[in-house]
RNA sequence: GCGCGCGUGGCGGAACGGCAGACGCGCCAGACUUAGGAUCUGGUCCCGAAAGGGGUGGAGGUUCAAAUCCUCUCGCGCGCACCA
């Protein structure tokens, strides 16, 4: 491919003008209050004020970990279309903040580290420079000024930072918000320092709890639920096995219910929304309590009581045994001595059983009975309790009662173990009531019998409530977050652990000033043999001079990624995470205070009024892949709320619009891999066709969000289509010329491009109604699919536009012109080019606007009118019975009647119509007529 | 199993319920050329010489009119997966 002749010299164009928007800083966004250059582009076109903004609109990307094999083309999917968005509401006249960081903290590089020994620092600095590389040469219109890294600790001091908002919260659940946790009321009969502590340590937006934790041993490290798939690391796909540890968490299950409820206050595609109610899995029901037999109770101890989680409470009568999880804190006292090997056993192989197991013998029911009896609030009959994996100890109460008519799982262990089954709801019709889980009516049920579900539910509710045996409930399937890790290159813990005067250990917050904590210097990353964090090595570290000892846990990898948006607003700020006017601006608070500039609220012609852009709360745009959907998208939610809870934010949600791109495939149409070796470099791709046909083959491929496999000959369409724009603009003679010259000296390339002469055609000369046409339906193809993020129309129009254009014997300078600020957003640097040479020859092409700024970037974006759209004559189809049989031309302004006489005058038409009768002319105006005949 | 999404030429894909296949790839023919894997011109859903007929995974339905809306069904993809 490097061999044959190139289309255009991309190879010199765009590394041009890449130097030039770095020399330039085209892209800095400017924060209220600073100061912005007279000479820079922004000002010219906008002022100098930074007091008076125009209204911003903040596109993000969702950013990267670097890892070490480099970039891949899937990233620069998303990031071409926000480019492309970015640069179209620059021109539109938005001020836009589009910044990009790295995500850097995570195993790779660690596990590098404890192989070689190198500090984790080195590969990774190494991996942001290639990436960093990468991403300038696609020519992407980012901030560089706000570049971020979460392992820098001008950052991380952030990230500690908001884990120290946290740690100071409590959430109250009468405001259902985050409160600082000194407003924490405490109950009477707490009288000690140590019994208040205790308490108030129970009630921290983050705590420390016991938890049975997936260890991973080839990581070293325990990792969370959503990090194993299949019993399996995510990372290394090593074993992994539960295992009680001490651990920090985050109460994100306290936002449950606003983490759901506000998934309707913002723009993201239902099937995403779907994906995080699924996971919140909020689900109506009732808790229900049960005493132990008289006869299962140990004597002289309490009678204990089994309290079960149903969302079937009107099922109550048909409960015919109960079922606890092997974890079950009652199961030890309940168990009778002649079930007691028997269930230890069972415990035991529970325990051991990875994921993997347990979803495999998923079909195959097993428990062991404890040898006690429960009592049925309802109807006083004994039940027997028994163990089984099915009944998970993490959801609800950990324990059930079994209803194995009308639950498919309780059914199946009823049918394995000859339980009985009793049918209390009549399932409708013929259908039967066996196995059947749905609603109906109830019966052989007491006090609900003849009601239908939803109303004996709610009956037997109340009556449970009553006596205090039970009480409405919302369970969710939201655990809280598992936060720490045992790692080195992670974020260190602000937390110290103390002893009290009897010995006993308590946590206690680093005060602000000792932010950021660093992690030590260690020369061996592995965790130490005892199974301590590989932090632990470093015992000066540890150890402080007052006796206290860090923690020597690190926050899990999402900890960076869950508030970088917040710090592009304000990214060198030392002393606060973001200023609050910044944060007001750019998320869109302030956004009332700012009218809407008259260019863009004139809504010209062109621009329809609904089109007119409305600011909006939080990240008016973000963009990044699916595997985001629940965690990142979950976890930056939650701290989000916890900001705004505690006054630091002004927003409730951090991202009003969101939009996955598709995965792309490989040219086999199979997932990219380096096994399948079907991996496309894009640095492959730039070398033979460069960035413009790179950015714009990404986005013509099809819709932003389907998934679509590469295909290398449709890049050279592309290509080939911008050296047709190239040809639309330059001269043969002279691009003969540049290439000998290349030949003979590349060295001088930018002086030989220089000297690329405009094509004779591209004249000083007024466009007709026809030019004027072709470019103004342009115009709005563009702008109507840019709007709508429907990359591959956008770019189909502008190829109908210069195929048209290159047949024009001459070429009006104001018309290529409106065409180089379309072409912008997606081919930059060929428009760039093209736009200097031709307003080198035509400063101002007669029925130009006047340009307020010379930098193309900056340009207005042009309003089509609709008056030079409208034909005279239209052409319309017509149809007889609903079949396309003629054509007819009429004026444009015809009416129905005129419409359908030309329509039966029609030629082609009147054989069909011939010995019939018109019962009925369907006419839409300027559209088709269809003409009903029998 | 449950939930969501998608099925249109040889391929990627277009198409406010109103001319199916825009645009691009590929392919065919031609022009310019020492040459063409560059460029330009024309053609390209299927059957048919034409008139015409058929056609958007399949089967029904709503409608004057369905790729588009509804029902069922098949296939593919993604997500969740004993959540009581």
């Amino acid at each position: 491919m490097s061999q044959t002749r190139r289309q255009y010299p991309f190879h010199v164009i765009e590394p041009k003008w890449q130097e030039v928007w770095e020399r330039q800083q085209t892209f800095r966004a400017w924060n209220p209050g600073e100061i912005i250059p007279a000479g820079h582009p922004f000002a010219q076109r906008h002022g100098c004020d930074s007091g008076a903004l125009p209204p911003k609109c903040y596109i993000l990307d969702m950013f990267p970990y670097p890892s070490g094999a480099g970039l891949h083309v899937g990233h620069p999917e998303g990031y071409t279309a926000t480019d492309i968005l970015a640069r179209y509401h620059r021109a539109r006249g938005s001020h836009v903040l589009h910044p990009m960081g790295w995500d850097a903290f995570g195993l790779p590089a660690e596990q590098f580290a404890v192989k070689t020994g190198q500090h984790p620092r080195k590969a990774t600095e190494a991996n942001i420079a290639t990436f960093k590389r990468q991403i300038r040469s696609l020519g992407f219109s980012y901030d560089w000024t706000r570049e971020l890294d979460t392992t820098d600790p001008a950052y991380f001091k952030w990230t500690q930072w908001i884990f120290l908002q946290m740690y100071q919260a409590w959430f109250n659940p009468d405001t259902s918000r985050a409160e600082p946790i000194d407003t924490l009321p405490y109950p009477s009969g707490l009288t000690t320092d140590e019994e208040r502590r205790a308490y108030r340590d129970g009630r921290r937006l983050a705590y420390v709890a016991e938890m049975p934790v997936w260890w991973c041993e080839q990581l070293g490290t325990v990792l969370a639920n959503e990090e194993v798939l299949d019993g399996k690391s995510e990372v290394g796909d090593f074993p992994v096995i539960r295992k009680p540890m001490r651990q920090w968490m985050l109460r994100i299950t306290a936002y449950a219910e606003r983490l759901l409820q506000d998934l309707d206050t913002i723009d993201w595609s239902p099937a995403l929304k779907e994906m995080q109610r699924h996971w919140i899995g909020r689900s109506e029901g009732a808790e229900v309590t049960f005493a132990v037999a008289p006869a299962s109770t140990r004597p002289g101890s309490p009678a204990p009581a089994i309290t079960v989680f149903t969302t079937r409470p009107d099922t109550l009568f048909g409960a015919t045994y109960m079922v606890l999880s092997p974890e079950h804190p009652l199961v030890d006292p309940l168990t009778t001595d002649a079930q007691r090997p028997a269930v230890e056993t069972y415990r035991r192989q529970a325990a051991t059983k990875s994921d993997l197991e347990r979803t495999e013998l998923a079909k195959d029911k097993t428990g062991v009975f404890t040898g006690a009896y429960a009592v049925n609030p309802v109807n006083q009959e004994p039940i027997p309790v028994w163990i089984a994996d099915y009944v998970l100890a993490s959801y609800g109460t950990g324990a059930i009662m079994a209803v194995p008519a009308h639950d498919t799982r309780d059914l199946e262990f009823a049918r394995a173990f000859n339980l009985p089954v009793r049918v209390v709801v009549q399932a409708p019709g013929s259908r039967d009531s066996i196995g059947y889980v749905d609603d109906g009516v109830s019966v052989n049920s007491g006090l609900i019998t003849g009601l239908p579900t939803p109303e004996a539910k709610r009956k037997i509710t109340a009556w449970l409530e009553e006596r205090g045996l039970g009480r409405r409930t919302v369970n969710y399937k939201l655990r809280d977050w598992l936060f720490s890790r045992q790692r080195y290159w992670g974020e260190p813990f602000p937390i110290v652990w103390k002893r009290d005067a009897r010995g006993r250990l308590h946590h206690e917050a680093l005060p602000e000033s000792a932010l950021p904590v660093l992690p030590p210097h260690l020369t061996d990353y592995k965790p130490t043999a005892s199974g301590q964090p590989p932090l632990a090595r470093a015992q000066d570290w540890v150890n402080l001079p007052d006796g206290a000892m860090r923690e020597t846990n690190t926050m899990p990898q999402w900890a960076g990624s869950c508030w970088y948006y917040l710090r592009y607003l304000d990214p060198r700020n030392p002393s606060a995470f973001c200023e609050p006017a910044a944060e007001r601006y750019w998320m869109g608070a302030a956004a009332a205070a700012h009218p809407v500039p008259g260019e863009r609220a004139g809504a010209g012609p062109g621009f329809p009024a609904s089109e007119a852009p409305a600011t909006r709360p939080g990240v008016d745009l973000y963009v990044g892949g699916t595997e985001h959907a629940v965690l990142h998208l979950l976890y930056a939610r939650f701290w989000h709320k916890v900001l705004y809870d505690l006054g630091h934010v002004s927003t409730p949600e951090p991202f009003h619009r969101l939009v996955n791109q598709g995965l792309i495939l490989g040219e086999d149409g199979q997932k990219m891999s380096k096994s399948r070796g079907n991996v496309i470099n894009p640095d492959d791709v730039l070398k033979d066709y460069g960035a413009d046909a790179f950015r714009l083959y990404e986005m013509f491929m099809g819709p932003l969000e389907m998934v679509k496999p590469w295909n290398t000959q449709g890049v050279e369409g592309v290509y080939r289509f911008l050296g047709r724009v190239w040809r639309l603009f330059v001269e043969d003679q002279s691009e003969t010329e540049f290439d000998q010259a290349m030949t003979a000296d590349a060295s001088r390339a930018r002086t030989w491009l220089d000297q690329v002469r405009l094509s004779p055609a591209v004249q000083d000369a007024a466009a007709t109604p026809a030019q004027l046409k072709t470019l103004h339906a342009c115009i709005r193809k563009v702008t109507e699919d840019l709007d709508h993020l429907r990359f591959n129309t956008a770019i189909s129009a502008l190829m109908v536009f210069v195929n048209e254009a290159l047949a024009w014997e001459c070429k009006p300078a104001a018309v290529l012109r409106e065409f180089l600020i379309l072409l912008q957003p997606l081919a930059p640097h060929l428009a760039e080019e093209l736009w200097s040479k031709l307003t080198a020859t035509f400063p101002t092409p007669p029925g130009a606007r006047a340009t307020p700024a010379p930098a193309l970037s900056y340009q207005p974006w042009p309003a089509w009118d609709p008056s030079l759209l409208a034909e005279d004559m239209i052409e319309i189809p017509v149809q007889v019975n609903g079949k396309l049989r003629g054509r007819i031309r009429v004026p444009a302004g015809a009416t129905s009647a005129e419409f359908e006489a030309a329509a039966r005058a029609c030629e082609k038409v009147q054989p069909f119509l011939a010995g019939k009768t018109v019962r009925k002319a369907i006419v839409v105006p300027g559209k088709l007529v269809n003409l009903v005949a029998v």
